[in-house]
DNA sequence: CGGTCGATTGAAAGCACTCAATCGGGGTGG
DNA sequence: CCACCCCGATTGAGTGCTTTCAATCGACCG
């Protein structure tokens, strides 16, 4: 872990009180983490597996904020109120960090370091949701089930696997609840995608065949339309950022070993 | 401003040390406060006026990320990459505190308690978010505008305004961007509202004749059903949250005076 | 080899959008 | 002071994207 620690800031030292106020919990797949209302004492890493989070209205309607894998980090939006404000369930067998948030804000003050990246994290967090706000507000079905590939497909190039094959943890409900969409329609945006030669999906096995194509879809950019002169865009179309660009610091820190 | 500050934690001094770094600036109505992209030097705590922040994306369509108000923070999203990523235009003739970030951070290994607070508030801009999610990815056209009333209604009862008569800052072509509507849908659930009884709308002029009606609107109960036995709801219905309950220090604190 | 749950596909309906015309208040200039 | 203009807002009609409802498929599991 020293390797990892050491040359982003934390010293020996500093990395073993970090370390030391972290106790790994492991989480059964299709179990909470923690619910809405439960008293908040931690923030959780997680380690291995994945995890989503959605909120409950009134009249029992959910909606699934996010999905979570390994190095995110839940439960900030509890920080305010001392109370989690959603629901958080293992899609797969998983492993979290328990990082009790008291301790935490106490390590802040003798490490500043360690301050400024958990304030980067928020921050991610925010843009993170802005990402999703956008996607909900102005995106037809076709563009939200591209960003949500691409989202993806980053998130797991950042932590080394493969951005062009991988599985999808959650169910076609899952992904419509997230994206605003009902199942059915996301089943259809899946077949329209594969008839279209940009993905093949058997299950819950995906691959990508064209990258670049599904982020001019997601930045609704017509690829049918074969008439304009040129079909590549602008690197900074493909570049397009709909994650963060690496793991961070702190998500190398308590995914390692 | 000492008697706001010294109940809540900070004493003299230390309030002090956080109005030295503090520097007000005026912005005009319909002037950027910021632009995506710019670099990121400081929060802007809203101290009189409103705010509008947006993002854009490739194809130029633009998602109003939210409303700000007087006590509201703006630029978090901005910390972990030292880029603004949306714009921040002013609604009115406005003024801010600019709150230099470096600075802020070093206050905060010298006053734990500034730091708790600013990490309250960062958490409730998480929370704020979810609940557009919520709104975006669960609500028809109806409800949206209901829990949009609702919650200008508990932002200004907050600051010490009528829950029940305010004004519109932004146009409908904003709100409805915001909801994930067109400006003529909003224009037709404030017609329907109207008609219904439980709002009067002249220009920008609002006034909410039912509150708890708008409640059951937006928590997705047809209000129109009197067949039900008890139209009265617990209490938890219209005390639901669509914002934090309270101002918080920081938000007294930069808007005092 | 059923049984179950998730996923797919089809047909019809609904809600919001698009397009277009009209209204109306506020500001400006004659 | 009034007429005009402009822009935001309203209203109507028709379209379209997504949903709803329903039937079927298919993989996994005991």
């Amino acid at each position: 872990m020293r390797q990892i620690c050491l040359p982003t800031g934390l010293n020996e030292h500093e990395t073993r009180l970090l370390d030391q106020i972290i106790v790994r919990k492991k989480i059964a797949r299709d179990s909470y983490l923690y619910r809405i209302g439960d008293q908040f004492t931690s923030l959780y890493a997680v380690r291995v597996g994945h995890f989503k989070t959605y909120q409950e209205n009134l009249a029992g309607d959910r909606q699934i904020n996010g999905f979570q894998m390994s190095g995110d980090l839940l439960g900030m939006d509890a920080i305010s109120s001392a109370l989690h404000q959603c629901d958080a369930v293992a899609l797969d067998d998983s492993e979290v960090c328990m990082i009790p948030y008291t301790q935490l804000e106490t390590l802040f003050t003798e490490m500043p370091i360690l301050m400024r990246h958990f304030h980067r994290v928020m921050s991610e967090e925010i843009m993170g949701e802005q990402n999703v706000i956008m996607i909900l507000g102005n995106m037809y079905a076709e563009q939200r089930f591209a960003a949500f590939l691409i989202n993806l497909s980053r998130r797991y190039a950042l932590r080394g696997y493969s951005p062009t094959r991988f599985q999808l943890r959650m169910t076609r409900e899952d992904i419509g609840n997230y994206l605003g969409l009902t199942m059915e329609s996301v089943s259809r945006m899946i077949a329209k995608m594969r008839k279209d030669g940009l993905i093949e999906v058997r299950q819950r096995d995906v691959e990508v065949f064209n990258l670049s194509a599904l982020n001019k879809l997601a930045a609704g950019i017509d690829i049918s339309d074969s008439s304009q002169a040129s079909l590549d865009l602008p690197s900074v179309v493909t570049e397009y950022n709909y994650l963060s660009p690496q793991l961070t610091y702190l998500q190398r820190l308590w995914t390692a070993k």
